[in-house]
RNA sequence: GCGGGAGUGGUGUAACGGCAGCCACGCCAGACUUAGGAUCUGGUGCCCUCGGGCGUGCGGGUUCGACUCCCGCCUCCCGCACCA
């Protein structure tokens, strides 16, 4: 490729014939063509984006930028879907692009890399339409993928590259899974430790299980290794669990709850979630909530973005508060139990008239009464004959309810009494026990007290079901509404020793959970709608567990870690991909994973310390999200097979700058769709592998964006049907399509509205470089923007003109000569750089562009098409839209002369002297209105700028005969008489 | 309902509390052309009696001065939503 070095240019042939009157090196889009594909091999001949690492496999290199600062920008890689890009998917790419190469010139050392995220539905889907193996497909689709980025010109370091699927990263996905596996959360500590710190304290007696963990309720010392192994799985963050789960017939496969959309549907697919009790995979991402909620405020991230993660992690502060339930009317030898329920309103509990379970909650079994207490409200019984027939029907009743019309608020409150009653610790009344789907079973304990007079839910139930209501909060004097959860006095709150009545709602909170507390009758806590993370697929194309159980013996179907040597656990070649699926709407269908039925890989003989045995291997797969929530980890050092990251290069690229920072990638961009699950994922395992002391920062990405899309116009004809957008022509207004109007409508780009556009389309017409900057000039990146191919041609002249500012188009010579500019010039090109530098900074491309533009055209007129343009600002110039259209700037930048890319070469910095005017034009306002102009030397003061006001004939006419109250004067800016 | 964000020409957008509309698309006019869907130049917020007047969703407020800050509405977008 030497040659192509020296001799850089991609013109071969001129641009048109000499009889169709384009100049025969005009920037045309045949000529964009030749010089895109040109730099595109040099820079990949060169490797002019390989980025040195400090140490290691990748140093080469690493002295040239040693004294650099390190910038680490990552854009959220892409699943390859093969269904191909839009024009909308490039722009965060495009975004990362230019901040990388403005970057690297303006002297920071870059990683900017992009990897593939390959497991997932759609091939599997694919595989199993087709048999075709999920990898051929996925690996097709990633070379398709990863030609479009190269044509656009990205620059990331392609030694750097993999897909999740690779054996090599996947080794270690599987690695950090028996990290999380081989770890617990030390809740005194407020962080993950090795399991066996835990082992070794419970040996010692240092420390007792946490409660909930020991079923036998002995003393560790008397449990045989069995029940130890038990009760330290139980610690585990990563643990099997029998819970309900949200089982997906349609799929053949569970879903985690975030997987589930709001109707009660599968998040890919559409199909019906049902809920039904499994043992699965979870890890104990809860753990966490605290810290993923309060980091939030030391992330560089956009405030809506913190909110959606506070929002679902869900913090609310209240207390539980234990309610009695009686003997009386239970079966014989039930033993007196104790309803917890959750509260955030404390304060109210004078006012709790009722108390209700979830349907599922694991006491009604034992709450139920034999008989119905005579003179049963009918309402309360559903017409049914005993307790335990009106429950069964409405547990039946809610499991079949879709998670839609549980969810819908506006549905009437449904319930049955359980026959029992429940003691109100304050004032010992006995409040009747219900069961109502309008208590979920995964938030707080499952069970609330009943607040009528404050809480509209417990008002709507007691309307229905003739409870009394009291109010224990005062409402204002003119509110006549149901119940009131505005602040407010207590009234009705006492008893014989408290009494909360005059005392608003904070203080009342407090002294009836002080109360609560000295009687051991409740606490104050705190819980979060945050749920363990499912992490059981059962599904062919993921990560197979590194677990595998024992088959016989004592210890059976306890899980146990393939050690770290054997991994990867590669995933077995199938007949079959597809999971066993059912109809969409078969609630009582169990899972088959596709994995069970690789039956020379599922039972396995293994020698893990204790001699030779039979073990079966888990035949679940991880879920997508797994090989995304370490990624930024692995582009360090993608091929190194001893570690996951080497620590020092972790240090390097992601860790703190400084005390108290949380480190992490330095500008992470993509889609807001992943505000939640992937963010709040990769968030967690780094915390683990932080608080396990693989990482030394807190958090995976420090500063993240999320771009806008690129929505589009489509047009339907009088029946409604999407006619093809291209086609339509706009004519005073009106929108014809083949001469008939047509009705425009605004939305995604697809096949579906058929107002789908190509990067490769746009390529072909106008060029990368065209394509790139009329992306980037449509707004700030983080704005959503519609498309409009009929203005990309404004980018296509932008680059033509500074194409023609630099080369004669008719003989393809450069115009730049060493003659000195002349003020206005140099005043135009340093405030250019300033702003094009203000706008690179602030991910505002729109603004470099607009001061390009600026620029361009400036110096098209000062120069005109014949006289020489001064070296010294076309070389400038040519840097300034490097970052945005490299390919035509590189072009450039070796006609004027230079061997080397100028993709290392220093960014212009703009020169203050210049950006200072001798003269300015002050604007001269009259009551904040401005009369007139007046030009005065930069530095001239408030006296001085009176007087120049004063003196001008506008200023003097408005002012004649008027009284001056005030004068303000600011320097360089404006003066404002204020008259009478 | 709760939370977050945004409302500026025909369109995308721009304006440290200081001349509203930079730059571009579109449109209008002109130049060069056999020709123009090329290129270049000029114009283009609205109204006007050509003096000027009015303009940043609406209404208030702070200020000498508000697109910008504060309060209250309206509209749109996004997220969450029987979360006790």
């Amino acid at each position: 490729m030497s040659q192509t070095a020296q001799q850089p240019s991609a013109e071969q042939q001129p641009a048109g014939g000499p009889d169709d009157g384009v100049p025969p090196h005009r920037y045309t889009p045949a000529l964009a063509q030749r010089i895109e594909l040109a730099w595109q091999d040099r820079w990949e001949s060169e490797g002019t984006f390989h980025t040195p690492n400090p140490v290691g496999r990748l140093a080469e290199g690493f002295e040239r930028v040693a004294g650099r600062p390190k910038f680490f920008v990552m854009d959220m890689f892409p699943y390859p879907s093969g269904a191909g890009l839009h024009v909308g998917h490039p722009l965060g790419y495009l975004g990362t692009d230019v901040t990388s190469r403005f970057r690297r010139m303006d002297g920071d050392n870059v990683l900017h890399p992009m990897g593939y995220d390959a497991f997932g539905l759609p091939a599997e889907q694919y595989a199993v339409q087709t048999g075709q193996h999920p990898r051929v497909t996925t690996e097709a689709n990633i070379a398709a993928i990863r030609a479009q980025l190269r044509r656009l010109g990205v620059d990331h370091d392609d030694r750097r590259s993999f897909a999740t699927i690779d054996p090599g990263y996947y080794r270690w996905t599987q690695w950090i899974f028996l990290r999380v596996f081989g770890s617990w959360f030390d809740r005194s500590a407020g962080r993950a430790r090795p399991i066996g710190e835990l082992v070794a304290e419970l040996d010692a007696g240092t420390r007792e299980p946490d409660p909930g963990t020991d079923p036998t309720g002995r003393p560790w010392a008397e449990l045989d290794d069995v029940e130890r192994r038990r009760v330290v799985d139980a610690h585990r963050l990563a643990y099997l669990h029998e819970a309900p789960v949200n089982w997906c017939p349609g799929l053949g496969t569970v879903l985690s709850n975030e997987e589930v959309t709001p109707d009660g549907r599968s998040e890919r697919g559409n199909f019906p979630v049902f809920r039904r009790p499994l043992t699965q995979w979870m890890m104990r991402i809860t753990a966490y909530a605290e810290r993923l909620l309060t980091d939030l405020d030391r992330l560089d991230w956009s405030d809506s973005l913190k909110q959606m993660q506070r929002n679902w992690i869900g913090r609310s502060t209240g207390a539980r508060i234990g309610f009695p339930v009686g003997v009386a009317g239970r079966a014989d030898d039930a033993a007196p139990e104790t309803i917890e329920v959750f509260t955030t309103r404390p304060d109210t509990l004078f006012g709790a008239t009722y108390v209700v379970l979830a349907p599922e909650h694991p006491l009604v079994g034992a709450l139920t009464a034999q008989a119905w207490p005579d003179g049963a409200d009918p309402r309360w019984t559903a017409g049914a004959a005993t307790p335990a027939e009106a429950v069964r029907e409405y547990q039946r009743q809610a499991s079949r309810r879709s998670e839609l019309d549980r969810q819908d608020a506006g549905r009437e409150k449904t319930g049955v009494w359980l026959g029992v009653t429940a003691t109100n610790p304050a004032d010992g009344r006995e409040l009747p026990v219900f069961i109502a789907d309008y208590v979920l079973t995964g938030y707080g304990t499952g069970a609330i007290m009943a607040v009528p007079g404050q809480d509209a839910r417990d008002w709507e139930f007691a309307e229905v079901f003739g409870l009394p209501i009291v109010r224990t909060v005062q409402p204002p004097a003119d509110f006549d509404g149901k119940a009131w959860t505005g602040p407010g006095p207590a009234v009705n709150s006492a008893n014989g020793e408290l009494s909360l009545d005059g005392l608003d709602v904070d203080a009342a909170k407090a002294a009836i959970v002080d109360w609560l507390a000295a009687r051991g009758a409740g606490e104050a806590t705190t819980t979060y709608k945050l749920r363990d993370w499912l992490f059981s697929r059962q599904r062919y194309w993921g990560e197979p567990f590194p677990i595998v159980y024992a088959i016989d013996g004592e210890d059976a179907d306890l899980p146990v870690a393939v050690p770290d040597a054997m991994l990867p656990v590669l995933l077995p070649e199938v007949d079959d991909y597809s999971p066993k699926t059912f109809a969409d709407d078969d609630a009582d269908s169990a899972p088959e994973p596709p994995l069970s039925r690789a039956a020379d890989w599922t039972t396995v003989e293994l020698d893990l310390g204790d001699g030779p045995r039979k073990y079966r291997r888990e035949t679940n797969t991880m879920p997508n999200w797994a090989g995304s929530c370490w990624y930024h980890l692995r582009y360090l050092d993608p091929g190194d097979d001893e570690r996951m990251v080497d620590p020092e290069l972790e240090r390097y690229w992601l860790g703190p700058r400084g005390p108290g920072d949380v480190g992490g990638v330095d500008l992470y961009v993509g889609g807001v769709e992943h505000a939640v699950l992937h963010l709040l994922y990769a968030r967690f395992w780094h915390k683990v592998l932080f608080d396990l002391g693989y990482v030394s920062s807190e958090e995976p990405f420090r500063r993240l964006v999320n771009q806008g899309y690129i929505s589009a116009y489509a047009y339907t004809d009088e029946r409604g049907f999407y006619v093809p957008a291209a086609d339509v022509e706009e004519r005073d207004g009106q929108f014809l399509y083949e001469g008939r109007p047509v009705d425009r409508e605004y939305g995604k780009i697809g096949k579906s509205l058929k107002n789908m556009v190509t990067p490769d389309e746009m390529i072909a017409a106008y060029g990368a470089d065209t394509f790139r900057v009329y992306e980037m000039s449509t707004g700030p990146l983080d704005q959503s923007r519609p498309w409009e191919t009929k203005a990309v041609v404004g980018s296509q002249r932008l680059l033509q003109r500074i194409w023609r500012v630099v080369v004669d188009e008719g003989t393809g010579a450069p115009r730049a000569a060493d003659v000195e500019p002349g003020e206005d010039t140099l005043r135009a090109l340093h405030r250019t750089i300033a702003g094009v530098r203000d706008g690179f900074a602030t991910l505002r491309f729109n603004i470099a562009i607009a001061r390009v533009t600026e620029l361009t055209n400036h110096l098209t007129q000062v120069y005109g098409a014949d006289s020489p343009v001064p070296r010294s600002v076309a070389e400038p110039l040519v840097l300034l839209v490097a970052p945005l259209a490299p390919h035509v700037a590189e072009e450039l930048w070796s006609r004027l002369g230079h061997d080397a890319s100028l993709a290392w070469h220093p960014f212009p910095d703009a020169d203050p002297r210049w950006l200072v005017e001798d003269t300015v034009q002050v604007a001269v306002q009259l009551n904040g209105k401005v009369r007139a102009q007046v030009s005065v030397p930069a530095d001239a003061d408030a006296a001085a700028l009176e007087a120049a006001a004063r003196a001008d004939e506008k200023v003097a006419a408005h002012l004649a005969g008027r009284t001056v109250r005030r004068v303000v004067a600011v320097p360089g800016r404006l003066v404002n008489f204020v008259v009478g």
